[in-house]
DNA sequence: TTGTAGGCGTTATCAA
DNA sequence: TTGATAACGCCTACAA
């Protein structure tokens, strides 16, 4: 009904009726005495604004305490400042530090995370990306290469950079960030081998939907057959890491056959056979070598300090997050390969082989 | 240039000049044979649409893959579904659980999280907190009561509900989520009273910033007070955690005066000086208590395993985005205080003390 | 119960 | 170098 009389003389901006309340670029605009479109050209310094024009926007800009509106500039360049992730546990040892310099990284160029646990859950992961596509990101990162056909559709289909993390395939059409699994079993045995151990053991992850403990498995399994030793997997049924630990340490140290060195899927399992080592008198590395892969936090505090491979972290969240911004143009290239990016992990050896 | 012969008559849906390429309501619509904001109105469950409308507008939505644009969304109401969140940082042992909690929370009720690291300092968190705004959240969260003005100011004027948490301070008008840090510390001093300790030191944190510590150590000093005994506090001046513990362990063990029980500021600190006491010979806790606080995750894992105060990382977040739901008329109240989020902290008795 | 008109704040396009 | 105009895709207000 409006039928307020008009205050067109006041200083303060005219009441709108929908928007937020905060200033946009056409107040700018207004207070510098330019186009609106002018301002949106120097804000984003591209395309040719006179300094003098210039001055003037930014005198404005802090004036009304300016913040542009990324939601509408998405909406009209559809293509929003956001980068969806999906990754398996947020607060876990593992992605943690890949999260983080991811999101610092991308941050620090005016892009925004949005994040998204898919607890190894491949159905989780596409709600994940299908939620992310509602918000136009200019480009999307899952971790490892296994995905429902819905999501590996919607990721060709979406027409931006799609980053696979942690699980390197180079032959997979995604941009690649991780490191080799297989690899990575392969060098526990390799340090196992050249430290004179003999009956080497493997330990799988009791976690479900691990996939990548499995390529670990195998390369394990290569090397101690390339040196004519039989591969020697044990499958907890425990569920929590520390008792799976615990129980596949009795397995494979109180039969018949008796393991001289275990390689488990990971530290938390290694720490719990650590543990019960301890409780138990046997004497690691001396009766039994253990060895995880994870280096976490807690590994170097174990008593004996626990043998480990550390894998890139931190890195691949950088690099992953360098890729993205190259490939939007953000960042210039620097002539390393874009698509292909192969970490190493490192063998991390304390006490405990 | 453009001379391509036109094809009007194509059964595809016309191309648009800037458009992401993927359906739109209206292409819903379209399909459906029904209005747009019918669609609109149905995939919201709110207001009143037909059954069978209904139907024929779920048989578009899936045979066009449809997702809603949700920048699209945010604009025009001018109320995104998305959260802005603070924290010092992501990949920590203490906000990790805190983020995942909050993020699942919030995604499964269809709204994304924004994730910002202040690294404890309160310059980078304005900074967040003005690049939050420009995708205009629903609300925002921070972590901890020190903020610049500018951020004050920001919060305040932003008109959408902000939630303070970890460090609960009722006095404050932002919903309070979080625990007493005053309260940590006097559980601390009371728990090695009890235990008859009596010449009981607190390490203060070698990160500087870290304010809680500092309500923490206040906590035990009252308690001491109160007990007719002096508070005796350290300072490190080494910066790596472990180092400043070992540092801490040594000034107050080896001194003429010496400690039978030492508080630290965190866990970290505290592992530091159980390593440098295995290694020194010193018998933890018959020469020397030592406890901690955070209840890191190689915290039960050391020897002696160290007491501890687990504070309540994962309700934190959990009850966080729950008041927001509520605020945001997402969720229904449930009748608990919906300002004032008190939480205790579990204090942890291993045998470092 | 359904539809029409128009605005949300920005950027792409094209013209000057 | 600058600006006018028209999208971008959806939602609010109001009408039928």
């Amino acid at each position: 009904m409006k039928n307020k009389p008009d205050e067109e003389a006041n200083e303060e901006p005219a009441r709108k009726r929908r928007g937020s309340g905060r200033a946009t670029i056409h107040d700018v605009a207004r207070l510098a005495g330019v186009g609106s479109i002018t301002v949106s050209r120097y804000l984003k310094k591209n395309g040719y604004v006179s300094a003098e024009l210039g001055e003037r926007i930014d005198a404005a800009v802090a004036q009304l305490n300016y913040v542009p509106n990324l939601v509408a500039g998405g909406l009209a360049s559809s293509r929003g400042k956001v980068v969806g992730m999906v990754v398996p546990n947020i607060s876990g040892p593992i992605f943690a530090s890949t999260i983080q310099s991811f999101n610092d990284t991308l941050n620090r160029h005016g892009y925004q995370v949005l994040l998204a646990s898919s607890y190894f859950s491949a159905e989780q992961e596409e709600n994940a990306v299908r939620a992310f596509l509602g918000w136009s990101p200019a480009a999307l990162v899952v971790t490892g290469r296994f995905h429902t056909k819905g999501t590996e559709a919607m990721l060709a289909g979406a027409g931006i950079p799609v980053v696979e993390t942690w699980d390197y395939h180079p032959r997979r059409k995604p941009i690649q960030v991780g490191y080799s699994n297989h690899e990575v079993g392969a060098q526990a045995a390799r340090h196992l081998l050249s430290k004179g151990y003999k009956r080497i053991a493997f330990v799988q992850n009791s976690v479900a939907g691990d996939l990548s403990a499995i390529d670990r498995r195998d390369g394990y399994a290569a090397v101690l057959e390339e040196h004519g030793l039989e591969p020697w997997t044990y499958a907890p049924t425990e569920a929590a890491p520390f008792d799976a630990g615990r129980q596949a340490l009795e397995a494979l140290t109180r039969g018949r056959r008796k393991a001289d060195a275990i390689v488990f899927a990971n530290d938390n399992l290694a720490a719990g056979a650590l543990l019960a080592s301890q409780r138990a008198g046997l004497q690691v590395p001396q009766r039994c070598a253990l060895m995880g892969f994870g280096d976490y936090a807690f590994s170097s505090l174990l008593l004996p300090s626990l043998t480990t491979i550390r894998p890139p972290g931190r890195e691949i969240g950088e690099i992953a997050a360098q890729r993205i911004l190259q490939a939007l143009g953000e960042l210039p290239d620097d002539g390393k390969p874009a698509r292909l990016n192969l970490l190493g992990c490192e063998l991390v050896e304390r006490e405990s082989t």
